[in-house]
DNA sequence: CAAATTCCCGACTAGGCCCA
DNA sequence: TGGGCCTAGTCGGGAATTTG
């Protein structure tokens, strides 16, 4: 009996099939059968079952598997010792967010995050929040940023966004004489529903304000088309500040008179609660936004 | 509609290669 | 030399398709 049947047993319960655990462990089919049957010829017993449908563990088989991942489990504890004790850190980081934050929250964290840990390897992935909720509930992801009205005990506080309003240059809010305008003003206006991928946008905003918009004439995910669709004066918009064009030819810009914050918060998956990337991610986050609280930054991380 | 055929997937065996 | 892994070939069963 050797750690790589016991790691072929546990890939074939984890997958239910051994040619999905051949997949996961880098193997062909057969090698993860041979591996399989050469552990139950030793222990004397089957411990998978084998059927046209996949395979699964008998009931001696989840007796023999808890003790398997309780070796495996060892394993990576020593692993971790003594990558810890000759000074490597390896491991890898898969974070998903929608493409706003990448441009506004993240930089500055990622760029620190590589500087201090350059043996991690970070993959970023672009999503909408209800595909980053299914990929961390899958495990798809180790940690996802997402976009919440308030803060829960499993979220970790990121950062925060103001709402703003844009309006075509030549329409009668922009050309008044005001500093600021109330979303519910504009919930009559023909307007422009800019989402960005997050359920959370002037729509939503509306509705819990109890005004809701009445006059939604077009849809659009990326908050650039909202930008030239009110350049052309087809209707107003309401936008995360931080998403702004640096060129606001033909549009104007004014602060919203409601107070309306989109509130970020990094949500780690659960089955990457042990891993040391994403704790030294959170960590590393949460040393950003006390340094940032501390020096009365208005907003944490922006 | 039921039986026959074909296709596809998953698993196993045999034989051979590589490397410590 | 033996263990670990690979490829090629084979088998069995379910699903889909064809045929009478």
């Amino acid at each position: 009996m050797n750690l790589s049947q016991i790691r072929v047993l546990v890939a074939v319960s984890d997958t239910g099939s051994l040619t999905a655990a051949a997949q996961r462990l880098g193997l062909s089919q057969s090698g993860v059968s041979q591996a399989l049957a050469a552990l139950e010829t030793h222990l004397g017993v089957m411990l998978i079952s084998r059927t046209q449908r996949g395979a699964e563990a008998t009931a001696i088989g989840d007796e023999v598997l808890a003790e398997a991942r309780d070796v495996l489990a060892s394993l990576d504890r020593i692993k971790r010792a003594t990558d810890l004790a000759r000074g490597v850190e390896q491991g890898r980081l898969r974070l998903a967010a929608f493409p706003s934050v990448f441009h506004t929250l993240l930089p500055p964290l990622l760029r620190r995050f590589q500087e201090l840990h350059p043996g991690i390897e970070v993959v970023t992935l672009e999503a909408s929040d209800t595909e980053i909720e299914a990929w961390l509930a899958a495990g798809t992801v180790d940690l996802g940023v997402t976009a919440v009205e308030s803060y829960s005990a499993t979220q970790f506080p990121l950062g925060q966004d103001d709402w703003v309003a844009v309006l075509p240059s030549g329409h009668a809010i922009a050309t008044a004489p005001i500093h600021s305008v109330s979303l519910a003003r504009l919930s009559n206006e023909p307007f422009i529903l800019a989402t960005g991928g997050c359920t959370i946008h002037a729509g939503s905003l509306a509705e819990t304000l109890g005004c809701g918009l009445q006059d939604v004439r077009m849809e659009v995910r990326d908050w650039i088309s909202s930008f030239a669709l009110v350049r052309e004066g087809l209707g107003v918009t309401v936008v995360p500040e931080p998403t702004l064009p640096s060129d606001r030819r033909g549009i104007r810009v004014l602060p919203l008179k409601e107070d309306l914050h989109r509130y970020f918060a990094l949500k780690p998956s659960f089955l990457a609660q042990n891993n040391p990337a994403v704790s030294a991610f959170l960590n590393l986050a949460r040393s950003q936004v006390q340094m940032l609280q501390t020096s009365n930054s208005e907003k944490l991380l922006v």
